[in-house]
DNA sequence: AGTTGTGAAGCTATTCACAGCG
DNA sequence: CGCTGTGAATAGCTTCACAACT
């Protein structure tokens, strides 16, 4: 009911602007140690992510005291702290629904078992697809969409990663749910609906497009006032 | 630092997150009219986006006033106008400088043309992968890397998607940018550091996936908590 | 001396709630 | 009357600047 905690988790909940950044600093941290860095201050490794110093350090207070004043942070600490905030040290089995370019593109991509993602299932409805063998980390075969509810229930999966078309997203967005997934990854063009208690996070390649496109535009428009 | 200040596009700044939300609400728009709908309410197209009506009507008033009170947005104006502030209107050719896994899901993805985005060179640097034609909505040939430089002038790109592996991606970044590109979107794992001047968007993919694992984490120790 | 950790200040974004208008 | 547009209030995030500590 009540555990003690000695190693204080987060009591303080940790915003939502530090916890996206949490991931890069992770990064960050894993290209120095490889690099053999020992210690980092809080200039350099906000210098190597992009952030102003004082937001790095504010970030980190908030997990806890992780550095030491006049020397700065031992690397492989902070990197298991990091690790341990964001749930890295645990097993998180993962479904990915469509295979098409882009789920052979997520199942491709390497870093994720290193991460602790694993692959569990890949599941598409094409019977030309179903039987293939594809992956980076380990090879895993192509299973019929049917099979979703098995998959997702032998392996504990809490992660879907739905890379279908955008007509086809709600559908599996559901499925998914209903077969006990809490957490969805969304790269489908498509806005997804799902009771309180699910996570969802989305990604649209065209979108992002869009946004750099405004900022192009912003730039032309200010050159031809100048010119 | 002082300039004259005489902008003609947006004269009041568009803040940052309501531009991040404008694709959004673009693509949301584009499905009521293909549905055949003639007007909306900010309460209907904030429900179809998973936004607040308030947050919604703030963000649009920000761009002008093209609603009409008591009855709702006009879709086909409303989707015009924010086409325009986003630069939709507009032909933005891009290269894509990568042609694996993602490269390839990137090239396929249907709806560039349709927003504007049309591309207009995929680069690798392998000779087996050079020559072969990818695309969905018109075919491409991959020119070998060598050509970057170019395919940008030729075409006058403006945008550059980095979709390499992770240690090419500064060196791409920077080829790019001498190239005359000042928009980059990158796709690669790793932060790519730019002159000011050039804007950056960045989507890795493993790092959202560390997101949501820390929100599952949280559900799991709360509900460890409970029991 | 050198760098972290952190209140306080400043800034940006969201929500509220209602006046204004069709 | 209904729905937009928006000032005012609130919440959230970032930056500042310096005390605290090694």
């Amino acid at each position: 009911m009540s555990l003690p905690r000695s190693e204080r988790t987060a009591i303080t909940a940790v915003p939502e602007a530090t916890v996206a950044r949490l991931p890069v600093y992770h990064r960050a941290l894993v290209a120095l140690a490889e690099r053999g860095a020992t210690t980092v201050s809080s200039e350099e490794l906000a210098a190597a992510v992009g952030v102003t110093s004082a937001k790095l350090r504010k970030d980190l207070s908030l997990l806890g005291s992780y550095g030491t004043r006049g020397v700065g942070y031992e690397v492989d600490y902070l990197l298991y702290q990091i690790s341990r905030e964001l749930g890295l040290t645990q097993d998180w089995p993962l479904v990915i629904v469509g295979v098409g370019n882009l789920g052979r593109a997520l199942a491709n991509y390497g870093g994720f078992s290193s991460r602790g993602f694993r692959i569990a299932g890949l599941l598409d409805p094409d019977p030309e697809i179903v039987g293939e063998k594809i992956g980076a980390d380990f090879l895993v075969e192509v299973r019929p969409l049917d099979e979703l509810e098995d998959v997702v229930n032998e392996a504990g999966v809490l992660i879907g990663v739905i890379a279908t078309p955008a007509h086809a997203a709600q559908a599996v967005c559901d499925r998914l749910i209903a077969a006990g997934v809490r957490s969805i990854m969304n790269f489908a063009p498509h806005v997804v609906v799902v009771p309180s208690g699910v996570s969802v996070r989305s990604v649209d390649l065209g979108l992002e497009l869009q946004v750099l496109a405004f900022h192009e535009q912003r730039k032309l428009g200010r050159e031809e006032v100048r010119s």
